[in-house]
DNA sequence: TAATTTTTTCAGAAATTACTGAAATCACAT
DNA sequence: ATGTGATTTCAGTAATTTCTGAAAAAATTA
């Protein structure tokens, strides 16, 4: 397939960017390629628009896969499989931060809490355990977040992402609110 | 230096996460330690405890203040640098936030908008145009996000940290504010 | 079932990235 | 200026990651 020079431009753009993405050049120009394409492509299309090996790009597949960044199909009459890229922007930017929380937060996580589990055992390791605390804390924090914006609806999403540098104006509003309703609660904390 | 077991095991974890991270094996080690640590240390301090040489530990020292993720002072008496992390771990979040947006979004937004200034040439290239400009917008909606974020103070930000799923009840709750004052005004868009 | 097509696996090769040691540079004190 | 200690640079090496081609496996059809 012969690809338009801004076409090429971007896949040749995403295969750079990938090591910066934590992924590899092949499964950056894989994305790219399906992302722009009008219908679903088959590997051996993909291998020969690419100019790269076969196999590489069944395992660059597979990884876009477990990104669920790609998903495959079969059309009628044909025994190949065909892939393409969920089309909604928003959703796809969701499954990032979804599987980037799971690869690059949940471990971290992980080890964090059982580390924390155990008292400190000595003058040296208290105030370690006590960077270790925030760290968690905010860890945790962050993963909810994560959690909280998958269940939002695209209508939402959309409308969190437009708000911007509106959100501390909105907290204000509702501290008015509250304030009125209730006359001096606890403020600051809690997680409404 | 010798380390409390648990502080060795979360050094060595950043280590193993550096490469899901992009950075390497030493910076993760570098800073986790840094991180980890009461007081600032100097660089020859660091290599003994990594056991790695002292030119890594320049390199991964020079790296992590490229990410403002370290700084470096001097103590009275000593012509060595000592190095340190910013306490706050909100602010090395916001940090963070920012220098990933610079790596990672940017270079790319830039190649979208250089693009998107073309018309697309024939029809091949209208629909990759059309997904290029979805992106487009969806990377300034997040990168605006990400500026926005660092204007908030700390306090605004612990707040809308803990805000999490609660967003789109005070969505609603502005909806109806907005509502009352005024009737029938266009819903939905406009970043207020 | 066997034949055919498509996909996956995997060992080795190629490319890239990380690390080291030695030399050069820098910063400060005398 | 000269000397001393600290830091950086960089060419070469080591380690890791990516990619390929061949073979195995899986899926589909006859």
């Amino acid at each position: 397939m012969k690809l338009a020079p801004s076409v090429q431009a971007f896949v040749l753009h995403f295969g750079e960017m990938g090591s910066r993405w934590g992924i590899n050049r092949t499964v950056g120009q894989i994305y790219a390629l399906l992302y722009l394409s009008k219908d679903p492509l088959h590997a051996e299309e993909i291998t020969e628009t690419l100019g790269v090996s076969r196999s590489n790009v069944s395992m660059g597949l597979k990884e876009l896969q477990s990104w669920r960044l790609v998903r495959s199909q079969h059309l009628p009459g044909d025994r190949r499989d065909y892939f393409s890229t969920p089309e909604d922007v928003l959703e796809i930017a969701l499954t990032l931060v979804e599987e980037r929380r799971k690869r690059e937060l949940d471990p971290t996580l992980t080890l964090l809490r059982q580390t924390l589990m155990e008292p400190p055992a000595d003058q040296a390791e208290e105030h370690a355990h006590e960077r270790m605390q925030q760290m968690c804390d905010l860890m945790e924090q962050v993963s909810r977040w994560s959690h909280d914006l998958q269940k939002l609806n695209p209508k939402e999403l959309q409308r969190l992402l437009l708000l911007g540098s509106a959100v501390p104006k909105l907290l204000k509003m509702k501290d008015t609110l509250t304030s009125v309703g209730s006359k001096r609660k606890s403020a600051g904390s809690g997680s409404e």
